[in-house]
DNA sequence: CTGACTCATGGCACCGGGTGTCATTAGCGG
DNA sequence: CCGCTAATGACACCCGGTGCCATGAGTCAG
């Protein structure tokens, strides 16, 4: 038996998530979730490097997922279609998950500075994604706008999942978004915008 | 002649340029800012709502320029003909400002905290696009889909144009990475990712 | 001329996030 | 039994940011 209760993470966690729900994230305070979970303002900044990186801790398997998914595409497929392989297995791990990762979504939504933090996630992802890209013979800057491409449709589609009214899952949602991308980018330009020099 | 020399806004900003330029943003502090302004924190804070901001005033008019430049593309312009236009318009005035515009991009590309306001002026900027495309009859998601891609165009376009050996102006940037973003999205899909249900 | 009013700034106390540093102490291997 | 490890606590401190009130030059009415 440890000299300290376990998990004091996980319950760092916890207390967390509970008060960012109920007095909204900037309400709430380091001290309190701290005492709520029964441990000191200090090794709150041990475990997590700043308040609102625990709202994003644990994440880091999904991007392993997307990535790991864009590699292992046959050889024959896209840019566009790796990416869309990566966003379904990503999609089809939220939809297993359910109310934990809506939960989450939900409170990061409701406070700019969360989101100003999950959208600096999102374009590391990317990076990521579009290094697995290029691994694969895309080039510059195909990979890096394919990869963000994807995360600007897996923005959209979350957006609409966690939606109160939504009752599609997200790997149709999705699906969905990525064919009205491919629809959009792809409707022939009907002009042509100067050309410099 | 005004109680205190004028145009302390203007003083602040150059002070903050300066000092981010020179310890990096981290490092440099308001107080350090203010004394060589010659004022005082408060009134910092009066001008700038936080130590970020001070890095994107007046970039409000580029953004109107992008909106306007939409809501007056042909009505024959399809959804990314006419977000095509706007980053043009939005291109061709950065070059003209030049050298002025690359220093704060730089500034804020070595600071993950300046990144971070940046992503989130950047989706601010697109949502406002997006209404103005649906103000065009484009539906959703295509309208924010549009919108969002084109702002993706114009970060990697800038990552490019602020790049030491870059020579080609942001006009020509843009115009090719769009061209390769259409590439990219229009390619044929060659496989069908699982469908649910 | 005088008094009231405005308004940009200063001064100051305060809060909360985040860090550096050292102390504490249970468990563990020797 | 001894010394090491490692998670935690305690405490002082810095800095970003805010609320509140004071100050005093310009201005305008009478």
């Amino acid at each position: 038996m440890p000299r300290w209760p376990p998990d004091a993470r996980a319950r760092l966690q916890e207390a967390a998530f509970a008060l960012y729900d109920e007095l909204g994230f900037d309400e709430a305070t380091v001290a309190e979730i701290t005492e709520r979970a029964g441990l000191t303002k200090r090794t709150f900044f041990r475990y997590f490097a700043d308040k609102r990186e625990v709202l994003f801790w644990g994440a880091e398997h999904i991007d392993e997922l997307f990535v790991t998914t864009v590699q292992a595409a046959p050889a024959a497929a896209g840019a566009l279609d790796a990416v869309s392989l990566g966003l379904d297995a990503v999609a089809a791990r939220s939809d297993e998950q359910g109310e934990a990762n809506v939960r989450r979504y939900r409170i990061i939504t409701a406070s700019p500075e969360l989101r100003e933090r999950q959208l600096i996630k999102f374009t590391a992802l990317a990076a990521a994604v579009a290094r697995a890209l290029r691994a694969r013979g895309v080039g510059d800057p195909a990979a890096i706008l394919a990869a963000e491409a994807g995360l600007t449709a897996l923005r959209v589609a979350s957006d609409g999942w966690i939606d109160e009214t939504n009752e599609k899952p997200l790997r149709q949602l999705i699906a969905e978004v990525l064919a009205q991308l491919r629809a959009v980018a792809s409707a022939k330009p009907s002009l042509i915008p100067a050309q410099p020099r």
